[in-house]
DNA sequence: CGACTTTGACCTGCGC
DNA sequence: GCGCAGGTCAAAGTCG
């Protein structure tokens, strides 16, 4: 815990989704943010959001995204909106290839279910405390996204599974779990409504891509998708990442700026491409140190 | 028939 | 230790 670096961001879209104008930021970002490293349990929500973004926290247009941690805390809170939503950056890598993060369980509910030998239970058990300590170790990053659309299920143009679904405490809203389904991908999203705005939807992705996205996918990309093309995908990133990101096999602007909505079809493709390149700063400043590790 | 979703059961961590 | 809530599994169902 000690060793995860905590952000907090603010995104509002897709509806202006140019993250100089959504935060409201002058051109050059404030330093201090991306450096400061913020820690949301220390620093006020309200007026960071004041300080930083000039936003009024009780804004209904105002989403944010955070970067964060690993607790229930955040969970529930996501789930009921009350708190921003965070975006996990734990620098802990956790490099492609941890096998037995989730089949360890299910090896486990096999073999209990095959036999009750007692030797095999004390290895089990030997096994799953191990397991357990690995697990604790690997904290995947995560980042949440609060997105305002009428689709639960964003595209962001990689495949993605469903693998469970869970009622949310204080919420009236399910929690949908998916996994992308490209081989030893590792990577999984949370996506659930706002209690508070059903019309925004809570993704969180958890984890990094390790393979390039699906280039015949018919997907349009949000500010999800740059963080899928781009941010979870270190070794995927270049400068050029985020206008192709953005341009999906559509090759729409406007697909690429509002899943589900309508309104930016007139979007100009040049100022657009200006507009991912500045975004691409800006998020550079907003998580230092994972785009430094991803441009070495 | 493969890919994907649904859904109940199960596992785990955490607070009391 | 118990109960709750979040997260995951996997069988069954659905769809193209």
């Amino acid at each position: 815990m000690s060793n995860e670096t905590k952000y907090l961001c603010n995104y509002q879209y897709p509806s202006s989704f140019s993250l100089h104008e959504m935060m409201n930021l002058p051109s050059s970002t404030p330093s201090s943010y991306g450096n400061s490293r913020l820690d949301p349990s220390s620093y006020s929500y309200d007026s960071l959001l004041q300080k930083t973004f000039g936003l009024s926290p009780s804004s209904s247009e105002v989403f944010n995204s955070s970067i964060d941690q690993e607790s229930k805390r955040d969970a529930s809170n996501d789930a009921t909106g009350e708190t921003p939503a965070r975006v996990s950056a734990s620098s802990s890598s956790s490099e492609a290839g941890h096998p037995g993060k989730d089949s360890g369980k299910s090896q486990k509910k096999r073999e209990l279910s095959e036999d009750g030998c007692e030797e095999n239970q004390s290895s089990k058990k030997l096994g799953k405390t191990k397991k357990m300590e690995e697990k604790k170790k690997q904290r995947e990053p995560r980042v949440s996204f609060m997105t305002k659309s009428e689709v639960d299920h964003l595209e962001d143009g990689y495949r993605w599974r469903k693998y469970g679904q869970k009622a949310v405490k204080n919420s009236h809203y399910p929690r949908s779990y998916y996994r992308c389904t490209t081989q030893r991908c590792n990577v999984k999203k949370r996506v659930e409504r706002s209690f508070q705005d059903p019309t925004v939807v809570i993704t969180t992705y958890e984890g990094q891509h390790n393979h390039p996205i699906p280039t015949n996918h018919r997907g349009s990309s949000t500010a999800a998708a740059m963080y899928s093309a781009n941010f979870m995908n270190p070794r995927s990133l270049t400068h050029e990442m985020f206008p192709t990101a953005a341009y999906t096999s559509s090759g729409s602007a406007a697909s690429a700026y509002g899943y589900g909505q309508s309104g930016y079809g007139n979007a100009n493709p040049n100022s657009y491409q200006e507009y991912r390149q500045g975004e691409y700063e800006l998020l550079k400043e907003i998580f230092p140190s994972i785009f430094f590790k991803q441009e070495r």
